[in-house]
DNA sequence: ACCGGAGTGGTAGTAACTACCAAGTCGGTA
DNA sequence: TACCGACTTGGTAGTTACTACCACTCCGGT
């Protein structure tokens, strides 16, 4: 059991790791991806590559570390099995949105959310960081499906829930884009919400919160 | 236009092309592919590490290159405007499958066809390439979107095309891994067909040859 | 005071690429 | 037939992400 052991020591290591992403995010976003060395990194974060890559084994994880995914498969879980796949799936998808932008809207964005946006928008101009975003939700597909509880020993019972969700999955990413394209100005839940219904039409997404 | 100047070079050009691609995934299907060098590849294809990228600007593309893309988008701007988006890419997915596969079903597979399924094996198992496909598949999406023909001025319009876009491509890739997990025994358009009913429900399939 | 273990740094090596330049080869022309 | 331009290929040297392997330092508990 590495953790728990200490405080002080667990501390400082998620100290380090933020500043070291935060200096990454910085230099991604003012000289660019390609144009930024992982050395560089490490100079402006006043670490060792060598430490760089203790706490980030690849460079693209540097931008695209998040639990995003857990929260997902937790929503999913914890929602009625009753209700059909897409329904539930989409409203596991914005209640996770929801918690991940609670804050400050408007105009006075927390620096958490700017912080999002600014990684959000690397993943989607980045070529290198895309591709690995991308495969990134093919694994929170599984994930999902798995978080679903449906008998994956039945191939077709599998095969529908792989479909539905990365179905689902798609559509928030569209809505992702959007967030970024629109500086975050329009409420993430929303546009997921948006981008669902078009994708599969008025009766899918519930009308929980705004209604 | 460098091209069709002559057809000794064009075929000589392909020959290579063809041959290089050839050794690659079968080195990759039998070594893995991160065990295989570029250099590995080359020598298999008697041919200099420079030739190999020359043809292939990434070691990645030596598997992903297809014109898979371009079929669909020529079957979509030729799809009638009238019906709903989904129902409209869901066929244009289906159709481009069906002329993808065409050729000899069942026991007896085409070796084109193995030769696909070898790559698209190798594109599932292995993360880079997977996450480059997956890449490719969101570059896809943009061309659809464009080849539907919508008001792409229009925020909300594109942003609805874009949604529905993708949410069906990601059925299309799940029929795809399944299709590639059962080895092409089952027809990969009544595959799609299905996860695109997975998703979207009955009434988006069309029943066109088979009804 | 002391020991184990976590965090960090250095060195050297692999492999995917990328210029930059040199050589042979094919296509049409004087 | 001799020749020139364009295409294809090969070689060399360099950059960069990433990976062992080993050594040092500092925190936490005995």
């Amino acid at each position: 059991m590495p953790d728990q052991h200490s405080t002080l020591r667990a501390q400082r290591r998620a100290e380090t790791q933020r500043t070291i992403q935060a200096h990454a995010v910085r230099l991604f976003t003012e000289r660019g991806y390609d144009a930024t060395t992982v050395t560089d990194v490490a100079e402006a974060a006043r670490v060792s590559p060598m430490t760089v890559y203790r706490h980030f084994p690849t460079k693209e994880d540097l931008v695209l570390v998040d639990q995003h995914g857990r929260l997902v498969a937790e929503q999913i879980a914890a929602s009625s099995a009753t209700q059909p796949l897409v329904r539930r799936i989409g409203s596991a998808l914005i209640d996770a949105a929801a918690t991940l932008t609670r804050g400050g809207h408007g105009d006075d964005l927390a620096a958490g959310e700017q912080f999002l946006l600014a990684r959000l928008r690397l993943m989607i101009l980045t070529p290198a960081l895309r591709a690995k975003h991308l495969d990134n939700h093919y694994a929170l597909q599984q994930a999902i499906v798995d978080a679903l509880g449906a008998d994956t020993t039945d191939p077709d019972t599998a095969f529908h829930a792989q479909a539905a969700v990365g179905a689902c999955l798609a559509a928030m990413h569209t809505a992702l884009v959007r967030w970024a394209e629109t500086d975050g100005q329009t409420e993430l839940p929303d546009l997921i919400a948006k981008a669902l219904t078009a994708a599969f039409g008025d009766d899918v997404v519930d009308t929980g919160p705004d209604a």
